[in-house]
DNA sequence: GTCTATAGGAAGATAGAC
DNA sequence: GTCTATCTTCCTATAGAC
């Protein structure tokens, strides 16, 4: 009926297949769900994208990164590096324990492009994006002069690590259910890397 | 035609389903795949099995806490307290470097495991008994004497920070698929946990 | 218990009228 | 571009002969 833009309506069909499979998991984001969601015919699905591939390329892109987007403002903060380090990790974890099936959709796209030969270059940008973001966000620490904090060890170890913190910190959470004991595991991760500021 | 006990079939099928699913990912795993992976008709499948759910429990369960076996040896073996510790988490990361699908597959059973009421109960009986072998491990550092390694922190906190180091480290490893800069992280990582023996 | 054949449904993708 | 109807394929599960 009303002509709507393809480049709008791909948006729309990324945006709705992202509400399924946060709801549902990415194994229940038919086509057929993922029209319905966004209120359209199933014919529109093939217009808009080739196939099912390509628009799953684009929801991993679309979901890429975000989640480390909300401890920025927490390490651009006030304060003392430790502080705003504790800042930062506080923020993201803030996020973890809000939207949960959000982040349990990363993990399961990951795993779902990993088995995807076409996808696997989509996947590597994924990570490579992650721990760039975790990088400009150890640079985000310096002071207001600019100088950026020392550590004792290099800024790729620090950053991978920081990933491996985080990572593993919201897996437990999702899996085991308990978040003060999660929490409390990741805060002596934090203090350590605390620790590591030369 | 030759009689075999339905017990010997559904172990045959689980282990089968195990094979197809560490060689193609979980969704690639259907009843076909497995049976022809077992050398059975299709049939054989549902008088050995209620269901295909029923089937995926025994999979989780059979998958869970081999993977933290391998590093009972080495933190039994002669030497200090840290260097266990080491000789425990490198030979955890030989199994992984050995053994990179079937770490892949037993992130992937999770997110299902997760996403499947029926399933729920399983898979946070497999994160507990993870707990549970981490804490185990944590025990056999006792020396010749039978004096446990006393930590800064408590036991149920140091078990879920060696988690999330494992996971974390595993799972950067198999996105990033940089081995060397996974094993410095996570080197990292243990060497704050040695400094945390009290 | 064992197997072949098939039911019954849902998936991705397309054809073709408008 | 848009949508309905349909093709084809693959799935889980069952029926029923042996």
């Amino acid at each position: 009926m009303t002509r709507v833009a393809v480049e709008v309506r791909r948006e729309q069909l990324v945006e709705s297949a992202i509400n399924v499979m946060v709801r549902e998991g990415v194994a229940a984001a038919t086509t057929r769900a993922i029209v319905a969601e966004a209120d359209m015919p199933l014919g529109a699905f093939h217009y808009c994208f080739r196939s099912k591939q390509e628009l799953l390329g684009e929801v991993i892109e679309s979901t890429t990164g975000s989640s480390l987007e909300v401890a920025l403002p927490a390490a651009l903060a006030d304060g003392s590096a430790a502080d705003r380090v504790r800042g930062a990790m506080g923020a993201y974890w803030h996020h973890v324990l809000g939207h949960p099936d959000r982040h349990r959709l990363t993990y399961e796209l990951t795993s779902y492009a990993a088995r995807q030969p076409d996808l696997a270059a989509v996947a590597e940008r994924q990570y490579a994006t992650y721990l760039t973001a975790t990088t400009k966000l150890l640079g985000a620490l310096a002071n207001e002069n600019g100088e950026p904090v020392r550590w004792r060890v290099s800024l790729d170890t620090l950053a991978r690590y920081i990933t491996i913190l985080l990572d593993g910190s919201t897996l437990l959470y999702l899996n085991e259910g308990d978040a003060d004991a999660a929490r409390e595991a990741l805060d002596l991760g934090v203090e350590q890397i605390i620790s590591l500021i030369a």
